[in-house]
DNA sequence: TATGAATGAGTCTTCATTCAT
DNA sequence: AATGAATGAAGACTCATTCAT
């Protein structure tokens, strides 16, 4: 069970910041969040040594612990940057789409942020470690789960009340479902990279998804997944 | 991040061992298997120190060094007993069955390991724990996958063959889907026991991915989840 | 640190047996000692475990708890057999001999008895090893090694009330010489077998030391170091 | 097989620190090195726990581990260290010297060492420990007697060129013989030392060697050993 | 006579955390 | 704002020893 050493990222979201050119190893706060991100995601928590994290970062312990009081602390840190991101990201995905593209724009998000690697995995990773190990962070991401499936949830009804969608689906379950398929297709994708079909399951779940929830009503673009072409 | 402490279990396989008593909280090497199962699952493989390991089994760390080599190659029995044994579940479930009475009785069988707690969420803590931190576990676990993938597609091509299933169908890509409506429902349901909607999101896809399939073709009873009632 | 497994060696000191052939594994108390004198000679007290000695004679600890009360008391059992057969062949190469005879003899025995592998090193290894941690050991083998210098003085006196060794020579000092030599030689000569030049080494030490011994004597052959030749 | 705890030393190189008093048993590298010398010569790198040379230094092991990779890293230091300052010493002893006062110096430089506890025993004890459990160190103690004997067989032979040594004496034997006398004298020495007559052992031999290496050659005042008097 | 199973103390090592500077 | 040095608790693993059979 040994992890190899973690490539020095410089600074891991692009461009460097602008402005004054920091010191040897200086981080600003929110880089070092990024970087305990990263190392979070791959290794999870426990497999996270603070030491880990600091050398990634090109600091020392001691840096880290001027920032954030303690590991858990540091852990809050990242998984509210990330929480927020997601939502934010979501929010973005929506605005001013019908019911049915929005869906497919979220899978969509998703898919992109799963392979573009921003942070990937780090939900999943977090949330299946912390279940019984960290209630603080599980039940921040259990809500943050929670809000997201009310939110598909809102979107399927605000659908039937615009008549986009059957008035007779059960939003609630529906919401399950396509949260699932893209939880596990996310994990499927992250273990076996090279050989899950990612996008084509997750396409093939809105297609179906799409046609039992707009069956009989007024055909719509969106219902024939347009927009998941890459 | 403190975990609490296990509650000593009895014997887990149900009746205490007639016959010969062995030592002081002695364990047969099958039993030491379970209760690894039962803290890997919980609390994931780093989670789980071997002391707390041999403190839920009533025996000393000595005594689980004396059966394994070292604490991988209890994993490795671990995960190889799980492993064998959600194999040996799924085959049972098919025998003799239609394409799509196969695929209901797979998914209920997936439910009721799940929420059963024979030993749920073991394959998913590890999978998502081991991807970078074990190889070997990982490997054997994302062949599982990939076998249980195969496996599913086989069925759908099987049913395609004998006119079950419309033949236009995508039987990799349904697989794919299948299998991740049933993992991230699996995940959900452990985070969110109480919220989440397990058995009707996997009935909705289910409803949904048969009706797809089964398009134009003669209808069967199974097609109309009847046998999904627990 | 590791230390290589020791292959399982048959009865090492050559013939089987008389007699009733015995059983799988079983060994007899004296074939343990043989056994043991191995592992310490070549690890250590602290590098043979118990277990690397039991595996080496093929039997299991529970065994040799049986014949031994621990592992000080097999220690001691292999240290005094070792010092008695070296005693023993001591003795059987001066009986008869005039003294340079005997000291060219002697070290002869002690050339074989590290190059033929008999149970080479044992000595050194404990002596050097029991020192600070193990005054028993330390005080037998000190006790031998008090009792070959002083049979190598008395060797040396004797040859002075013979007329054969110069009265006035120093027979302590030479003897604490003669001893270092051979010592410090079968050191290096385990240390680096292939590049030190053993039996040189003593040789040339011994043609120093008996033309010193014999200055002024008359001439024996012994004096010119027939006997040392392979 | 108890060994007695260490007296915890003060800094062993007399004078405590002048000036920045660092924390509470802080110690410098150096200094840790010096006293896993010391316990090493001891008690040898088994019977050296990682906690025994924290306790000796005044440390906890987490110190230790902060200057050292592990334990054998310290070793490893501790080896360089004796096998530097080793050479350096008999570098120093011959400088200007006849290849006869050079001999007599050498040895006595090992006397010296040997009787002031300057951290004797190290190098005999690892030599002997190490040969089957340890190759790196075994083969650095291999080298460096190798280089000690060259290093003597090299003094002869320039001894030869400049006529103060016969021709035809066997220079590598006579190193040979040399390095034994000398490592024999002090395993005797550590093993007895109240009862083993240590100088008069290498005086009786070099008085001996020389005689014979100075056979027919115009005579030195190192010949007859006068500067071994203490 | 010997084994298989187990214990508990001890060993090496890691890690979160602290703190003087 | 950050570092270097150190701590102490915990973790993986070993080992001498015991004992029922």
């Amino acid at each position: 069970m040994e992890t190899p050493p973690d490539t020095t990222p410089g600074s891991p979201s692009g461009a460097a910041p602008s402005g004054q050119p920091l010191r040897k190893g200086a981080k600003s706060q929110k880089e070092l969040v990024e970087i305990a991100i990263d190392c979070f995601a791959r290794y999870g928590y426990q497999g996270s040594s603070v030491d880990r994290i600091a050398k990634a970062a090109g600091v020392t312990k001691g840096a880290l612990y001027y920032h954030f009081k303690d590991k858990e602390a540091l852990l809050a840190a990242t998984v509210a940057d990330r929480v927020a991101a997601f939502e934010h990201r979501v929010q973005q995905a929506v605005s001013g789409a019908s019911c049915p593209q929005a869906l497919r724009r979220i899978a969509s998000v998703c898919i992109d942020h799963a392979q573009l690697g921003d942070h990937p995995r780090f939900a999943i990773t977090l949330m299946v470690e912390s279940i019984e190990t960290n209630a603080e962070v599980s039940i921040q991401l259990r809500e943050m789960m929670r809000r997201f499936r009310a939110f598909i949830r809102n979107l399927i009804s605000t659908g039937q009340d615009r008549g986009e969608i059957r008035p007779d689906a059960d939003a609630t379950a529906a919401a399950a479902a396509y949260n699932s398929v893209i939880l596990g297709a996310e994990i499927q994708y992250y273990q076996d990279p090279d050989r899950f079909a990612f996008k084509p399951a997750i396409e093939t779940f809105l297609d179906q998804l799409l046609v039992d929830l707009t069956r009989g009503m007024p055909t719509t673009d969106a219902t024939s997944g347009g927009e998941l072409k890459e």
